[in-house]
DNA sequence: GTTAGCATGTAAGGAGTTACATGATTTT
DNA sequence: AAAATCATGTAACTCCTTACATGCTAAC
């Protein structure tokens, strides 16, 4: 096993769901994918593409018009049904490391493409790994046998207010998540690459 | 060259100068400065102290009781002169990279140990970032090209906020250095080992 | 005297980056 | 036809992690 899997597996699968694409164009929208900072590079994405292949996740049409030697063409890639099912799991799994800034932005980014119940399972896991965060801040602050210069408080306020701002965000998320559950009972099972189900939040 | 630089670095000088310490010692104390996730593992510590040692920013009183053979004991570190000299140049100093969550985070932690003058680059220079940012976030939500799904406007939306509450934040912290700064005057030049310079803030 | 926690390291590998090298297509 | 930009790739390197291996010191 050459690549284990990282955030960048992920997004490609991810966005490859959406609409079939090629590497250049695939770049481009992960920095849509993963916030406009934090754009990967070719020397990553290139390679990572060529493993997706190998271990039969994606596919490309060419052999087509495979004529002269060297030829060097756009490969247009796609999922295969391995690489859908492969994207469910990543997108499902609640292993280590699901739930940094980064790997939660990513599976957020795909919500629409996102079952439900899995939705719910993501959002209550990225929260309550901020609870704990929370916690542990506080306690760290609050403890107060360490003196700690005001530039250091300052720091750790505001990185406590941020905390707090987003598990207030989550919730209503939740809440409005829960609802949608609640207002069709009995669609559980597959994934669905249906819409919005915007429940409007005021 | 063997390690370049990076926040791990920066920290553990930042560190040295407070106070010297060991290794085991050091591992705990970056869970402060690098926040309470982010802890850095032994394997990445160690090796740069060794690099740090052998580049001859900090050094150690070993040799004593240097008796019996694989004699293995706590190497104390603290830092040299050129260790000091790094230290300033490194907090100071504007390249790539330097305004990511991280660095930026870093250079605040030891903002008591910094020029008034740095500090207020810093903080500029971090919220010129954070403004860049907002920036190429607002044009990329309003580009209504793009057929965004509720979610991704969400996350964005999200986003764009926490962006504009740090951006609040540093004016303030801004506002009170210049404060500062303009207390007392004459005031320029080299790096000051000096404790605190702090201004009161009511 | 053995478990627990302090303390220091090394080897292998993961997930990316930068810099380079090259080919194809569109624009001017 | 030159320049820009689209498009694909590779080699070497960086910074970090995991897993391992070792030894010292205190508590039970």
């Amino acid at each position: 096993m050459s690549r284990k899997s990282g955030v960048l597996d992920l997004a490609v699968l991810g966005l490859l769901h959406e609409s079939s694409l090629h590497g250049y164009e695939l770049s481009k929208r992960l920095k849509g994918v993963l916030g406009p900072f934090r754009a990967i590079s070719y020397g990553s994405l290139y390679p990572c593409l060529s493993e997706l292949q190998r271990a039969g996740y994606i596919t490309t049409d060419d052999s087509a018009s495979e004529s002269g030697p060297g030829r060097r063409k756009k490969h247009v890639y796609k999922l295969t049904a391995e690489g859908k099912e492969r994207l469910q799991e990543q997108l499902a799994e609640g292993g280590p490391s699901t739930w940094d800034d980064e790997a939660f932005g990513v599976r957020f980014a795909f919500f629409s493409q996102t079952d439900a119940e899995v939705r719910l399972r993501i959002l209550e896991g990225r929260r309550s790994r901020l609870e704990e965060r929370k916690a542990n801040a506080s306690t760290e602050m609050t403890s107060t046998r360490e003196k700690l210069d005001r530039y250091t408080l300052e720091l750790q306020r505001h990185g406590l207010e941020s905390v707090e701002r987003e598990v207030r965000w989550l919730n209503e998320l939740i809440a409005t998540e829960r609802d949608g559950v609640a207002a069709r009972p009995h669609r559980a099972g597959r994934a669905a690459k249906s819409s919005a189900a915007a429940t409007k939040t005021p």
